[in-house]
DNA sequence: GCGACAG
DNA sequence: ATCTTGTCGC
């Protein structure tokens, strides 16, 4: 697909602090999410081995998950982890992955944060802007924001706050297990990120579209022959 | 100065 | 993220 706007990512990470704080303006977090519509969701992660980073953008149908295109790219891993700036880590390559697909899905779930960041503009809000369709962040750990003991059945959550403000939820997607982070990435709101986390969590702690997209980036990172065969 | 810190 | 076997529990 094509993508709505780019920048270049060989930024230092002075300069890729100043980007964010210029984009962070356009992030919209706000905007509620239409379910009833929703026909395809991708999920998007990435996987690293001897600094080669590997992008798996998997389209599946919702809400039954089928695999309709899977997208896979490599490149060198181009900066270093440093927290809060994921996205240029990743960014790279995970472009190169959108722009393989054939296929538009109608909503976007990353393995990362939405605007559960502390400039607000985590992974799934910076690739928003790219992509221009609503997105998801769906965190296994916290970044960034404090919030209070979350109940142990599936489908409780607590309000993530970071400096009096609402950035996300810590939700239980499972009983039993540690809850994940949620927060709008672009083009949605906490609520319609949540609900739709939900009814993408089946029987397992991640939401079946990072998992379906975990499982082929992981499938490319064990060597040359699964990776021609998904 | 001392912790915290997505993947 | 990644390095890695067995093992505790439903």
């Amino acid at each position: 697909m094509r993508l709505h706007r780019r920048h270049a990512w060989d930024l230092s990470p002075t300069e890729a602090i100043a980007l964010q704080n210029d984009l962070r303006a356009e992030v919209v977090a706000d905007r509620p999410l239409d379910l009833s519509g929703l026909r395809l969701v991708a999920g998007v992660d990435v996987s690293v081995r001897n600094d080669v980073s590997q992008a798996a953008v998997v389209i599946a149908t919702f809400p039954d998950f089928r695999v309709v295109e899977t997208a896979l790219a490599r490149q060198p891993t181009p900066f270093p982890y440093v927290p809060g700036l994921l996205s240029f880590r990743e960014g790279p390559v995970l472009e190169e992955a959108f722009g393989q697909l054939a296929t538009e899905p109608d909503l976007f779930l990353f393995d990362g944060n939405g605007i559960a960041h502390p400039r607000r503009i985590g992974i799934a809000s910076h690739m928003g802007l790219w992509l221009n369709r609503p997105t998801i962040g769906c965190a296994k750990t916290r970044l960034t924001g404090r919030h209070a003991p979350v109940p142990p059945e599936k489908g409780a959550w607590e309000p993530l706050v970071d400096k009096g403000e609402v950035i996300g939820a810590a939700l239980r997607t499972r009983a039993g297990t540690n809850p994940v982070f949620i927060s709008p990435g672009h083009l949605c709101d906490l609520a319609g990120a949540v609900e739709l986390v939900l009814r993408c969590s089946l029987r397992f702690r991640l939401p079946e579209p990072i998992r379906l997209a975990h499982n082929a980036a992981g499938a490319l990172e064990r060597g040359p022959d699964l990776f021609d065969t998904i």
